[in-house]
DNA sequence: TCTATATTTAGCTAAATGTCTAAATATAGA
DNA sequence: TCTATATTTAGACATTTAGCTAAATATAGA
């Protein structure tokens, strides 16, 4: 029982279902493109995304500096990431959402790292 | 979004999986059956099931001055309620509230509910 | 090796949650 | 109507959790 309410737990959070919406729709996401969705601080994310991924909704690859996130596909998940995407299939927040990253996706991450760590977007310098 | 959330925090307890899981097995169960299963107070238990009804995952009768509770098995529930019984297929804590729930069953609820008021379990005086 | 930087961890605070007891509510039966 | 009693609600308290900032870690590139 401990292992179906940690999964549960990981989901049971606003900010982490929407990680896992995203994640339904485009694949893998960095940690800094989600941090640009949700608006939140980087360490927040870290933290929301540690609780995905050692509940085993999430996998990640580190590339570089950078580490990336993807819904972890197994067996033993699919009703339940099903269920949720049936639920969230019309929901306002989530549509927003996809929009969101679309636009983050169009740039490459350097530009949404630069961004968030306050400099202005264009002078490199 | 508001709604699945709600949906998913109605789970995310121990004692509340455990009313899913025991009404996946036995059908419907009064407050105080509940009770007797759960060893918490009665006013804790009465909490739990008003947030799993609040939720839509169950649904209640009044009978006198008892209330039964059963799952509510709409079609959006479905494969959610079926995940979590696969996930709990085996748990062992699931398999023990079987048979308390077994021996539980087998007597009128009157007697547990005198049990539980600390009356002794046979002279009703 | 040194610097810049993406992510994680640590420590803190405020809000949410689960439990309890006591009081309130609703119902059955005398 | 009055009493007993199953459930719910209210209020108090302890624990958990989500957020923050600051510090630590790990990696790319000079």
């Amino acid at each position: 029982m401990d292992k179906t309410l940690k999964i549960l737990k990981s989901i049971s959070d606003r900010n982490r279902l929407r990680i896992v919406a995203a994640l339904s729709r485009f694949e893998e996401l960095c940690a800094c493109q989600i941090t640009e969705l949700l608006q939140i601080s980087g360490a927040s994310v870290s933290r929301h995304l540690s609780l995905l991924t050692n509940s085993t909704l999430l996998k990640s690859r580190k590339q570089g500096r950078w580490v990336f996130f993807r819904l972890n596909q197994e067996k033993v998940n699919q009703q339940l990431l099903q269920w949720i995407q049936l639920q969230l299939a019309d929901d306002l927040q989530i549509e927003t959402d996809r929009s969101a990253l679309t636009a983050i996706l169009s740039v490459p991450p350097e530009e949404i790292c630069r961004k968030q760590r306050g400099e202005a977007c264009c002078p490199k310098k």
